[in-house]
DNA sequence: TTGAAACGGCACGTGCCGTGCCATTTTCAG
DNA sequence: CTGAAAATGGCACGGCACGTGCCGTTTCAA
């Protein structure tokens, strides 16, 4: 939308400012941001704090960021240099169970557990930082995912009736549901309580069941 | 946890005042909380503008409630005055069907989506306003859920081996990820391949897998 | 080397917070 | 019915963070 904010947002890339003293002040601020975010929380988090504990200008922050949600969240993000990346062993629910356990050790909990958790919060109320959230982190986890899931079905280890475009929300809407709503810990018990569900399915099963 | 703002958060109960005058005032300030919050957002949303338009003083909002999202939240539960009450007609698929549509055509769509998911963004930052929809809302829902659930496995129609533990998270986590994450519409065609995908399960489908 | 851009520091007006005080109205016990 | 107690509306206050100017200095690019 805007072009004035472009050297970081929407671009994909971590610190590429042109110039490297630039560079260090756009990471000592977001590294400053991460610090008080988790002192003080997100919501007591203000930009006046963040410029005079990074030593820098209010207005230094102000020129690359439009609003406290989009610093915060390129401060979470530049943690995040290392995608999570699919193992794949060949066994599907092995696989799965894995990589969601990489995703809920880092996301679920301290450090980054309750910075996530507030960027999440923020999001529901800045359209700007839900969209640039989903285009830099969870399509692309997503796109991995049913990646994955397709070579796994081509295996015939997945029901070829499963609806492969629904294979994310199922796979996370239970943990983001468990996150942000129940408030409960992610535990790797859980992770495997709700891939057991999943595979099992809920239809009745098929040596008792009215299939025919 | 306080006792000073007992009259209405905590109580489930809501309009119970001691007197006419009190309980008027409540509503109005009430009504008028949604009503701004609908006009100009949640995050703009200020207690002095509600008590302006709503022609009380500051201090009747904050006698009873302790917090902005304290407001909201019952502000917007007092719109939820009749449950969700679940059909039962022996189907469970067309139960739980006909169920969460009823929930996804209230709470997935204006007037009350967006002011919902508002509601669940403070959520993140408010642990109380989190622990108050969950005690009000949420469990009683999932509570629900289960029973109805209980029932259909005992009559068959549910795999005995599904986790009903997990059943609200299975059931809802997908409609909240949709919602609040990537924050697309929430139809009833999706709801249909929802639970579909719920049904189906993942696992190797029975005919064609390495099931005995 | 020189002009432009970025910078830190400071100040300002604005909006809302949460609280105190006051005069009035309403409620309720005696 | 009456008087004390509580709730209320109105107003003002100090505090904080916002976002934006301005100014003199530093850094960068041509």
């Amino acid at each position: 939308m805007s072009t004035r904010h472009v050297p970081f947002h929407y671009s994909g890339g971590m610190t590429d400012h042109r110039t490297p003293r630039a560079a260090e002040r756009t990471e000592a601020i977001m590294r400053t941001t991460l610090e008080l975010a988790q002192e003080v929380g997100y919501t007591k988090l203000s930009i006046e704090a963040v410029a005079a504990r990074a030593g820098v200008g209010k207005h230094t922050i102000y020129r690359r960021w439009p609003s406290k949600g989009a610093l915060f969240l390129d401060s979470l993000l530049s943690l995040n240099e290392t995608d999570f990346d699919y193992p794949d062993t060949g066994d599907i629910a092995a696989d799965l169970r894995e990589q969601i356990y990489a995703a809920v050790d880092l996301l679920g909990q301290p450090p980054v557990g309750p910075l996530y958790q507030a960027l999440l919060g923020e999001a529901q109320h800045n359209p700007a930082v839900a969209a640039d959230l989903n285009e830099r982190f969870i399509t692309p986890q997503a796109e991995k995912t049913v990646a994955r899931l397709e070579k796994a079905r081509d295996q015939g280890q997945l029901s070829p009736d499963f609806d492969l475009g629904m294979a994310m929300d199922i796979l996370s809407g239970p943990l983001y549901f468990r996150v942000l709503i129940t408030h409960q810990p992610l535990t790797h018990d859980y992770v495997d309580r709700m891939l057991d569900a999943l595979f099992t399915g809920m239809g009745p099963s098929p040596e008792t069941g009215a299939g025919m």
